[in-house]
DNA sequence: AAGTAATGTTAGAAATCTCTAAGATTTGAA
DNA sequence: TTCAAATCTTAGAGATTTCTAACATTACTT
């Protein structure tokens, strides 16, 4: 009875896994120049990378072949985008953070956010933009205003106007 | 004229900092043995940081004396502990998780978050929080209510009650 | 003051992740 | 089909960070 020990997947697996998934939406497939690109590090890199998620069952890759997610794989990595679309809707559409920044920040912030943030940052993202139903609402033109000018304005959630 | 290229610290390397300006506020001087303890680590891995932080210009450190912050090295350590506690402030403060958790994830989300995520976040905190002078804002409790029963209730901001 | 306990350091090894250089395989063009 | 370009892999080295084991120093205790 061979019961595997599952570490922790590392920060740097986690980008491989994420950036095949992206990849294989984008092409159907994932290869290794892709993600070399995609990662910006050089193919011998990729390679390690694979054998390595291919020894913990997250890949398939046949020698010159395409890389592919495994059922395992594929939920980790949908698990890293999911990760990295919450903090990035956060950062930029409620924090009001440059998109390009926004970017940046949640492919490190994805690596190390809680399930339990996560979750709460999901229903505060819900809770906010659901409380208008046209772009932004009440909660979030004020916050706006207020970065831009540091004074507050009223707003409402529940449909009551002020 | 050796003009030092700067390059960013490593987490790691942040984590020391942090430790030494909170021990340093704490007991008024850092140890080996209370970095080792607060991080986690075996003292050589903290002799091995140190020298390191010091070639750095950080840190100074008499061979079995205390380390001490240079100037640049407080700066440093003050920044690092002001993402922290920024970060933990929302997490706790507002996005309503769990202490103990907010305060694992503020550790580690430290050493990713951007100058302009942490401004902004400031200023949303701010936002939120200055908009009740008693406990939990009208949009704090608001949300709270929502984490719980998936209900919206309405709250105002800038005074103006519903 | 001497010896023991506590603390700190050195040396060297292991894990992780990346790179360069060089070689292998595949693809596609003539 | 054969050769050149593109792609991929292997081998080996370097950086970073941690550890254990052994040794050095300092701080207590009596």
């Amino acid at each position: 009875m061979s019961v595997k020990k599952e570490k922790r997947l590392t920060s740097s697996m986690e980008d491989y896994l994420e950036a095949i998934v992206v990849l294989e939406k984008e092409n159907g497939v994932a290869r290794v120049k892709d993600i070399s690109r995609m990662l910006n590090v050089k193919p011998p890199s990729v390679t390690s990378a694979i054998i390595n998620l291919s020894e913990k069952g997250l890949v398939e890759h046949e020698l010159y072949g395409y890389v592919e997610l495994t059922l395992e794989g594929k939920k980790a990595a949908l698990d890293v985008l999911r990760r990295h679309n919450v903090l990035f809707c956060f950062l930029a559409g409620i924090l009001n953070v440059d998109p390009k920044v926004a970017l940046e920040d949640a492919c490190k912030m994805e690596h190390s956010v809680s399930p339990q943030t996560l979750e709460n940052l999901e229903k505060f993202i819900e809770f906010v933009k659901d409380s208008s139903n046209q772009g932004k609402s009440g909660l979030l033109k004020s916050f706006t205003h207020f970065l831009k000018t540091g004074k507050r304005k009223r707003f409402s959630i529940g449909g009551i106007k002020q």
